[in-house]
DNA sequence: GGCAAGGGTGAGCGAGCGCTTAGCGACCTC
DNA sequence: GAGGTCGCTAAGCGCTCGCTCACCCTTGCC
């Protein structure tokens, strides 16, 4: 299940994009410093240091601060709603789709929590238009989780009485990995992956819940 | 099951304990402004003109601006280990009580989301020595949760191969609440309450978790 | 009335912030 | 080898930060 783009150290690097060199180290310091103390408490002095720059250098491929977090946080949730599409418009039965969906998003929100804490927990540190678009972006990774469940009640695979409430519980439980995941810890994304994806087919009533490790 | 303390609004004002008066006006309005922007973003000169004071006034009542921050996570995480400990160490069966936890848990989280998110989110600006402090009150609150888990592995209502991995989860979709509520949307706390209690009954394969609300 | 004590203010300190600007060296083109 | 371009740095600007200090007003006690 894991992609290319994985290191042995299990941190995701999707950065390949962003060019030139200068500048992906830039982004990648940024996306450490912002992970570790938060936006707010990040200097750019940091930033630069990090990527063994000095503070202007950030200002010849970034105009501000907020460039470098809006950046971030657009190819991160571009990244993650990439993840659930894949799973959710794959082939396989709602209940197979739901499992893959979020064992793979939740690998992506434990083995790269550096990127995910960023993307998930500092959104508000963006201006009015940078937030909008996130948002949007948001928006739609609801609506394919959303999705599979719809089509899992639809099947009768599921039996789900507030499917709205219910996509907002699975999205939430996903995305708070991101929050207390220890790299340190017993515990491996893929051993999270899986725990939670059984215990989400659980929440949504799957007949074969219990069956699945 | 509101107490005494919840106003009309649902926002739970706790902070009777804090005095003098002035103090507690500034460590209320210190919650608003942590949660609305995050502590590093916060200004002393903010926090002191929301309670409609100078900024000097804030240096009387406590030493530093992290103080404050500490006070507020104490008590915050005091009175929701009082509140799980109340479900937990209640009368009924596990089923029952996990269900009573959960509910008045999320309902903490959601109807107290401006504390619950300085509490819940603002854990890493604290000092060293203060955030060994917390982590210890986060613990006490993990191991309530365990509690009623086993109690009800061993009495046979629930099913759960993984005790500590769905502790941590069930925990988990809790809290994250407190990111997520909005005041404004179309569900109540209580609703909320009582859809994530369903939810995390079928988490644990409670017997009867499809025979609630 | 005298006066100490405590809660409050206005002004401002030193430090560090995001960001800018002038200029430097390596490299390409001709 | 002259000149232009690009990536980068040293220095520093204007500003705001957390916090302090000298002083003031109210209150209660004798």
């Amino acid at each position: 299940m894991s992609t290319a783009e994985e290191t042995a150290g299990g941190e995701v690097q999707p950065w390949a994009e962003v060019t030139p060199d200068a500048a992906r180290r830039l982004l990648l310091a940024a996306v450490e410093a912002f992970a570790e103390r938060g936006y707010h408490a990040t200097t750019t002095r940091d930033i630069a240091g990090r990527a063994g720059m000095s503070p202007a250098a950030l200002y010849i491929h970034y105009k501000t601060k907020e460039e470098l977090l809006h950046r971030i946080s657009r190819i991160g949730h571009e990244k993650a709603l990439h993840i659930l599409r894949t799973a959710a418009r794959g082939e396989g039965s709602p209940t197979e789709r739901l499992a893959d969906a979020v064992s793979s998003f939740v690998r992506w929100h434990a083995g790269g929590r550096t990127t995910a804490r960023v993307v998930q927990y500092e959104l508000d540190s963006l201006g009015p238009e940078a937030r909008a678009e996130i948002v949007g972006l948001r928006k739609q990774v609801n609506a394919e989780v959303r999705g599979i469940i719809e089509d899992g009640v639809r099947t009768g695979e599921f039996d789900v009485p507030d499917v709205h409430g219910t996509t907002l519980a699975v999205l939430s439980l996903c995305i708070d990995v991101a929050r207390w995941f220890n790299v340190n810890g017993p515990r491996t994304p893929e051993e999270i992956g899986d725990l939670y994806a059984g215990l989400v087919l659980r929440m949504v009533g799957a007949k074969d819940a219990g069956s699945r490790s």
